[in-house]
DNA sequence: CATTTAACTGAACAATTGTTCATTTGAAAA
DNA sequence: TTTTCAAATGAACAATTGTTCAGTTAAATG
């Protein structure tokens, strides 16, 4: 056997990213091997190289579309109108767009150490860049004077750890359902910030 | 040669989970072999097999000692008065606990899915038990009608990610002293539940 | 139809893995 | 000093790793 019946780049690409993703997820980088992505996707651990150059590659480009994807979603996303309101479709933004992505967001958390020095540098920078969306918010609102932050870069990372922190307990079939959970994530970063609640 | 001079398993023991910690904190366990860690504590890969039966429960026991310490510390803390009190001495002593312990935490986080289903299960409970904590606080404060929180549970999930997010990002060597810092997150943790900054 | 070529196989590679164990060593006990 | 034994060594093991590549197959092209 060689090529398989119906067999496509197109086809077989992103089989490839999502079985990796899956894989990396579930047991980590370092403990899956090419050949499990492999057998995953239904194919012999060589083929694989026809989609990247080496493994570290494959993870790399896993993350670095990650970010890319949410910075491009975040772009097209309403950002205007005042501080309290921009912070509140941060906030809706984020939890939306993040909790239907366990995978790539955990992969994207915990992986960041296997990436080559330069390769993390790139991500970091991504991800610096949607950190600082957050907190030109947090700098409007205080020069707004309607928010009381006593430095916005701490409060920035405190927020996005407690939003991201959802992504490890958040299940579809919970106790709460999600537009509750919204809400009261809304709630807690609003009062975080010194907004009186309404 | 064999036994080497001023050879102890008193000494070794200790310097064996130190070199594996911070082996793993620094590649990830699955990318760490017994080798390696070996080679960090100056002895071959098979004296590790006096401290540990195998792998697996060397992790286990860095990931089970770092929740018996932590829940050991919290039991000795003090535990009582109001809930704005207790909640502002769970934040101060969860940060001067956890910061100083990067490794230890970043490997009780990271390595959870390296676990057996058996050993995870232990930790998870442990876990738990420390979560609890906080929740009993928060209730506290609902029944003292001076906290405002919609759901106990989760906004102790977020306070708890928000806490421990700092251990990526804090460096002693950072922009701001620790003990502002300290002010920074109980604020943010008592304007979350509802507590107006005094 | 015949030809080309993209997609895949399957075997091979050197290196590394966790773990075992007979053997050797040196420190402590007698 | 001699004896004892805990604490190491170092070689060995079968299995697995990422990666390469000559060969094979089926889809696309003409």
């Amino acid at each position: 056997m060689a090529r398989k019946t119906g067999s496509h780049a197109d086809t077989t690409r992103p089989r490839v990213r999502a079985a990796a993703l899956q894989l990396i997820a579930q047991h980590g980088f370092a403990a899956v091997s090419m050949r499990q992505i492999a057998a995953k996707v239904g194919v012999q651990a060589g083929a694989l190289y026809n989609y990247t150059p080496d493994k570290q590659t494959l993870l790399f480009d896993l993350l670095h579309s990650h970010m890319d994807e949410l910075l491009t979603a975040r772009a097209a996303a309403v950002r205007q109108g005042p501080a309290c309101q921009q912070l509140e479709g941060f906030i809706r933004f984020h939890i939306r767009w993040h909790l239907p992505r366990g995978d790539q967001v955990f992969v994207s958390y915990m992986e960041l150490r296997n990436l080559t020095p330069e390769n993390f540098a790139q991500i970091e920078q991504l991800r610096r860049t949607y950190e600082d969306e957050l907190e030109a918010i947090l700098r409007l609102g205080v020069a707004e004077a309607v928010f009381v932050v006593v430095d916005t870069k701490i409060t920035t990372l405190a927020l996005i750890a407690m939003l991201t922190g959802m992504n490890n307990w958040y299940r579809e079939s919970g106790r709460l359902p999600l537009a509750l959970i919204e809400e009261i994530y809304v709630d807690l970063a609003r009062r975080a910030v010194g907004v009186a609640s309404d």
